[in-house]
DNA sequence: CCGGACGCCTGTCGGC
DNA sequence: TGCCGACAGGCGTCCG
């Protein structure tokens, strides 16, 4: 999916649209995704003003008058702003349309996507509530792997992917963080030691700000909310990249499988 | 508590 | 050419 940068560099597209505007309705065509949207949420949305847009982890959230609007992206879900009498496509779900005569459209081929309203403050939400820190803010730093990891035998790879340690890490940049760290993906992340975790933490921060520069990663489905992809493929080191000759020693990146997802690293650089 | 496997969906690609 | 399995940016849930 979407991960962090994706999710930042959409945000960051929509806001302006989006941000103080107020609701005119809900369209929605398809309404089993990740949760099925219930009946009652357009109700719920009409007329409401949206107060602001933020983002936790790889969740999108408006702020409403009553409760707020809380929208993931899944696997391959991307959110535009068109006007609202654009033809819609075969995946293209919902439509959050505003006053303006402009929605926000969501299309998600695979509906692991999310479209959920709350009565309540969205920060105490079951699917919020439990999240870790943010990689970009304070409170995620070597020290903290470090103490996390402590007694835990899991990969270091999907330890950092784990939402419950810090939130917004996918595959993607999952990988990219540790080839920047020279750590090797399926390390037991108990053992590594204070000065490893520094790097990573660094590395971590360095791969997301630099793809939140570039507009994120569009591989397929991913795109801006005006139609435009993003530009960190092309400075990708090893994702996607297995038997390309490493852009460091030149040996070939290798992929096998990690906590059921696919990894790829540099068995020379990494260890 | 922890770690691993599974399922939710559709589209695409490689192999036969 | 067609079919079939594997795989794809996530993550909640279940089980041992």
């Amino acid at each position: 999916m979407p991960e962090l940068p994706e999710v930042e560099t959409t945000l960051r597209g929509i806001a302006p649209h989006l941000s103080g505007r107020r609701i005119h309705g809900l369209r929605v065509r398809q309404r089993r995704l990740r949760y099925p949207i219930v009946t009652g949420t357009e109700a719920a949305l009409a007329g409401q003003q949206i107060q602001g847009l933020r983002r936790r982890g790889k969740y999108l959230l408006l702020d409403l008058e009553r409760g707020g609007l809380l929208i993931h992206l899944g696997m391959s879900g991307s959110l535009r702003v068109l006007p609202e009498e654009t033809p819609a496509g075969p995946h293209d779900h919902v439509d959050l349309c505003l006053e303006d005569h402009r929605c926000l459209r969501l299309r998600d081929p695979r509906r692991f996507g999310i479209f959920l309203w709350t009565p309540d403050l969205l920060d105490s939400h079951p699917l919020i509530r439990h999240l870790g820190p943010e990689p970009l803010g304070t409170g995620f730093n070597g020290a903290y792997l470090y103490a996390a990891s402590r007694g835990r035998r899991a990969a270091v790879k999907t330890f950092i992917m784990d939402a419950k340690l810090v939130v917004g890490v996918g595959n993607i940049y999952a990988n990219e963080s540790l080839f920047m760290a020279g750590i090797h993906p399926s390390r037991p992340c108990g053992r590594i030691g204070a000065a490893r975790y520094e790097r990573l933490a660094e590395a971590i921060r360095t791969v997301l700000n630099k793809a939140i520069v570039q507009g994120g990663t569009t591989l397929r489905d991913f795109i801006h909310e005006d139609g435009s992809p993003g530009y960190f493929a092309r400075e990708l080191k090893v994702y996607g990249l297995a038997g390309q000759p490493c852009s460091s020693c030149g040996d070939p990146v290798r992929q096998r499988r990690i906590g059921q997802r696919s990894s790829f690293y540099c068995p020379r650089c990494q260890k």
